[in-house]
DNA sequence: CTCAACTGTAATATTATTTGTTACAGTAAA
DNA sequence: TTTACTGTAACAAATAATATTACAGTTGAG
């Protein structure tokens, strides 16, 4: 994937936002194997595979910190009955529908997303 | 509805978190007709039709204030050919994807859900 | 071989958002 | 007419998101 090297700095310019962020971010995209960087003079980020092999679900997993519905719910009461059960129960409720997203993402690509950009 | 009436205090407790906050939300459902609610003295609030008639995807609708995937991306650069674009597109992309959420959630039942809790 | 332009990461500061608190007017049962 | 609630508003505190500064490491070019 020679093409499209990007710095951080260039891409912090198109979204307005910090370098730094980028860089973060991107950290991240690489750990999950969705970029790769070159160091140096020169240097920036590029896909680690052709946009069309790189699936939404992907970026999606890659991306998000909670759940599509959420997650942060607290401690509840253990002494409530309802307390008690419920985490086990949004858990599987977020699982699924969490599998639906993810299939629903799964039959999107990059390129095709890309595609759009006229 | 006028069985299963409880005071926010009492749901307070249930999910260890602050009377007023459940107030509070408690007033959003409202406004979304999924509840009404008792002033006074042994007041509280009960659901406004039966169980099996309150689908997910209404509670999610009342209850979310942002897409599912996320929406906070702040101005992007105008200047830029993809920042541009890049919000109409996500805009799409999202709707898509709430839209597949929305059906997955409307399939199911708070009567059912609550049917778990033994 | 050294300067310039990058990445990668840590530490810290700033800002925004969430959550909690206090306060109090209004309502209804006892 | 007291007691136990709701409904809000205003403010405080805690937490999370974002930004900034700093600097070591890498690479290409003169």
């Amino acid at each position: 994937m020679g093409d499209e090297l990007h710095s951080s700095e260039w891409i912090a310019g198109s979204i307005n936002i910090n370098p730094v962020l980028v860089r973060k971010e991107l950290s991240n995209l690489r750990q999950h194997g969705l970029v790769e960087s070159k160091e140096g003079k020169n240097g920036g980020v590029y896909l680690a595979k052709p946009a069309n092999k790189i699936h939404l679900s992907e970026i999606y997993e890659a991306v998000r910190q909670e759940s599509a519905l959420g997650t942060k719910r607290t401690d509840p009461n253990p002494k409530c009955k309802v307390g008690k059960q419920i985490n086990k129960h949004l858990d599987s409720l977020y699982n699924e529908v969490e599998d639906t997203l993810m299939q629903k993402l799964g039959k999107k690509t990059l390129a095709e997303f890309a595609g759009k950009f006229t």
